[in-house]
DNA sequence: CTGCATCTCAACCTTTTGGATGATGCCGAC
DNA sequence: GTCGGCATCATCCAAAAGGTTGAGATGCAG
């Protein structure tokens, strides 16, 4: 029995890669999408047994989005993952968000096949070289940060002063400290680069 | 007349894909490798007309050394560099050893074979929206940081304190300060977060 | 030989950052 | 209604970072 899938990658060459290597016997490519928005309403005609979704999708709506997008749908196609990126957060967001599983493109053709079956027969399917991470991160989980210390964060690693983020956030230094303190306390660090180094490693930011 | 291409790309699937796209009646896919070394010896012995490189080959040497010690052949095959990034030291750092172009991935397809005959006819071939960057990099290079300097903004961007940096150079914290502050001067900051910031936009870590 | 660049280090001073503690107002959950 | 989390701000203090200046050692290129 052939499992159908639809591919979603913004780069057209490794669209037509994944179709020239997916394209067997047991797998049929039903369609292509270059956008999150594209492979909604796609996956919504189409119907396919899974979606193969890359995380960077460009402009627009972004892996993670789109996965829960089309995990609404109904019936609902079973997400695979397949990025170059293996930044913590984002696998995890990937499957809170629902997704069956996490290539990463280095891997061989025959690998993503079998990610395709599994997914598709409702199993988790996760790169051997990422469980342990995956396992690792639900054990020692990222601290959640506010919304506010998230825009703290990210203005800081562009080098921002505290000076400037106040200035940014319409608040007065103090505050920012006081973010920056809380910030510092659940990365568990003691310096703006070791916060920002730690917020790029694991893909918070 | 058709153009023989040795297509460089640590991901099975992007060479299944660019083999896919290209191979057609002008352009002629005549060998794929996996990392820089492999391409040095297969271009050596088959000859083609255009090398089409990623400048991330995984582990091993990257894009750059890969087309400098490719256009030390002879013949040298004109080297295309294909890659998902667009970070300005790399794009100068290509074109300084050699490449005859630069594209990003996520062009179509018949750009990237009007950039294989360009090159192959011994043009310069620049995606367009990065035309206008070069020139701009080229009037406003970026200043040489010495090697020890390099050295030590890696460790600034890893979070290291001016104190981590000694020890892990075996130097007194004042030299590291004297370091960092040539750094700010050539960069024209005034913080080792905006320094960081700076030095991974242009690629320059 | 003589600049010139680089790496090394030092002392001095200012600004920025980070840590500790606490207060206020708001809002949503129980 | 009260409790807890959040955002806001403040003060005080210590540590780190940044700016300035200068200086000795090395090694290379003209």
């Amino acid at each position: 029995m052939t499992t159908t899938v639809l591919l979603v990658d913004d780069h057209p060459v490794v669209r037509s890669g994944l179709r020239a290597v997916l394209d067997t016997d047991t797998v049929h490519v039903i369609g292509e999408a270059a956008t999150g928005e594209e492979a909604i309403t796609l996956a919504a005609h189409l119907h396919p047994d899974v979606v193969l979704c890359d995380l960077r999708l460009g402009a627009g709506i972004d892996g993670i989005q789109t996965t829960a997008a089309l995990r609404a749908l109904d019936p609902a196609p079973a997400v695979l993952i397949l990025t170059t990126f293996d930044r913590d957060a984002e696998i995890l967001g990937a499957i809170e968000a629902g997704a069956a599983g996490y290539l990463l493109k280095d891997v061989a053709p025959d690998v993503i096949v079998e990610g395709i079956h599994r997914a598709a027969g409702g199993d988790m399917f996760l790169a051997p070289d990422l469980a342990g991470r995956v396992l690792q991160g639900m054990r020692n989980p990222l601290p959640r940060l506010t919304d506010r210390e998230l825009e703290v964060l990210r203005l800081m690693s562009t080098g921002a002063a505290n000076k400037d983020i106040a200035r940014n956030l319409f608040v007065t230094e103090a505050t920012v400290k006081s973010h920056i303190a809380h910030i510092f306390t659940k990365l568990g660090v003691d310096s703006r680069s070791r916060a920002i180094h730690l917020a790029q490693e694991t893909g918070l930011i």
